[in-house]
DNA sequence: AAACTTGTTGCAATCGATTGCAGGAATCGT
DNA sequence: ACGATTCCTGCAATCGATTGCAACAAGTTT
């Protein structure tokens, strides 16, 4: 039942039922209560829509997961799950719904869609895939957007994110302390998060002077597998891998398990998330931790004192190396 | 830009843009490229609010976890994220949109308000909670309404779920099989699923004639951690624990673990769901897997033939003893 | 030349709520 | 008793797109 048809069994006009519902100062004590008893009894729900149309603001946030670089991945990868779940937790907690949607960026203007669409308040995006120039573009007009990921000197978008270049160094330093001396970096290096692990990673073997490799891999289980398998069936045993993700890193110990390779004997194995299963795996995988829920309310935070009005600007969360037995 | 400000640029009335954007046959072909030119020349993307408003349409899915039993629960709950994913991404295929959010039932109109505020073309629910009268209540009108639980005889709502009876039973038989005589049923036995799960497990010890009790507690990690080691230190120790979810069992390995008793030696213990950790933790879960992606399928088909005014009804996915190291 | 199609466009109502402004009634001050 | 406040309520515009109906021009038929 809408506020007209209240209207009429009140015998007053829509407009003084609005107040009575919103509790407006301006409306007389009686008729409000009479109004709202009216309401209750008839089961009357404002039509959210038409408020939102009206006041140009919707009380929902978008939440997006661009899928540029591996447009079969699903929403059920366990990071991006996990920062959904903060996310959200924290979202609800302070009024706001969200919108959930997985976009595959085919038409250019497909972030321009999603914020001209009229239906949210402000944007998280989580991962820049390989849309830098896209998320670029659109943040030079539209304040209310944050993004997971890599900063970039100069940019103009925010970004959260941990610091990928010190996380991928902090796993080379900690293999090569245990010297550990062919080194291999196994995942996607084309995505702005993957490339700063990499570089990092590079930089840190450099300065110590230990060489490394990189196998370039697309990120899907299967083949982080079947890239592992074939490198290792070329003869090059590495005594270190670090891999891009856990769930890649997941695939790696797989691999190596199956070339009956000895985990860490042989071949140390760090992986990068810190997923909840990373614990679990046998043997345990030694990661680099992002702090997720640090990094959602990181994220929340600066979103929210945008769509204020406020300035808010990037922010890091730093990594942290969790020793466990892979290596 | 607005449909309007085209109008005014192209010389014609919104009407004809409107026209002319959607494809309308009766729209001039000259005019209508003129006026498709014109729109991506200059931006313009319609206002999808208004557009809802007038078509009484949205694009989007609601997906809500209702959480009656455990005012603490948060989303990051694997079971619920895993289901989401599932979700996501095949409405996200369809081309919908996803609102999610996670409701705490304390009015008790809080389901009222989210189908008729207009924001959904319809709901999908996870878990029945305590809340199952209000459902019933609400799917009486209105139709695009599938849930995620229990299927009592007689109910309205289309639910689809795992029979959570014959899994119980499984888990009772499995344990019963290998001899053992103390049973214990560790969850919170209010909300339909676990009541299901404890009445199946119930009725197949009783069958067998072996004895089984009850370890009443609300789900949360410690909560269940502190019931069971307090069920210990009274010195009952049960030779099999069947919990009513694998967060919960998770949280029975380790209160074990922490008493010293040998699993599956001593105690076998069976978890319920077979969330993606269940494989890993050590000793490694056996449980009684419902299964998510076909679960999923079921909702999303029969939530799109309610929307399309067909008729759909609910459906049973059968569940299925994963037998691993813990019993 | 009158009557009738056909093709194209615009007017204006509609979806349902919010709110500035105006106006009527009641109360107050002098 | 008359103007000035104060209080309350309703009118009507507004948010932005969609669409039935009417209108008009150009072409066709008799």
């Amino acid at each position: 039942m809408k506020l007209a048809d209240l209207a009429a069994l009140a015998g007053v006009s829509t407009a003084t039922v609005s107040r009575a519902l919103a509790g407006h100062p301006s409306v007389n004590t009686g008729t409000r209560e009479r109004i709202r008893a009216l309401a209750r009894e008839h089961d009357v729900r404002p039509n959210q829509l038409a408020r939102n149309l009206r006041l140009k603001s919707t009380g929902a946030i978008g939440l997006v997961l661009p899928l540029g670089h591996a447009k079969t991945q699903h929403l059920t990868d366990p990071f991006f799950l996990s920062l959904l779940g903060f996310l959200a937790d924290l979202l609800v907690e302070r009024g706001y719904d969200i919108l959930l949607s997985r976009v595959i960026p085919d038409a250019d203007d497909w972030l321009e869609r999603v914020v001209d669409s009229g239906r949210i308040d402000g944007l998280l995006l989580v991962g820049q895939s390989d849309q830098f120039g896209v998320i670029e573009r659109v943040a030079q007009r539209y304040r209310p957007l944050v993004v997971w990921g890599a900063h970039r000197p100069g940019q103009h978008h925010l970004t959260i994110g941990s610091d990928n270049v010190a996380g991928g160094r902090m796993a080379a330093e900690h293999l090569i302390a245990q010297g550990r001396q062919r080194l291999l970096f196994v995942g996607d290096p084309a995505p702005p998060e993957f490339a700063d692990r990499l570089a990092g990673f590079a930089a840190a073997a450099h300065d110590a002077g230990v060489p490394h490799d990189v196998l370039a891999t697309p990120m899907m289980p299967e083949a982080v597998n079947a890239a592992v398998a074939e490198h290792l069936a070329r003869g090059a045993v590495p005594d270190a891998i670090f891999a891009a993700s856990d769930v890649a890193a997941m695939s790696v110990l797989r691999a190596l398990a199956e070339a009956g390779i000895d985990i860490p004997g042989t071949t140390a194995v760090v992986g990068y998330d810190d997923v909840t299963l990373a614990a679990h795996t046998s043997p345990s995988l030694t990661t680099i931790r992002q702090d997720l829920a640090i990094g959602a309310e990181l994220m929340v935070d600066r979103l929210l004192k945008r769509i204020a009005g406020e300035p808010a600007e990037s922010a890091i969360v730093p990594p942290v190396l969790i020793p466990r037995q892979s290596g």
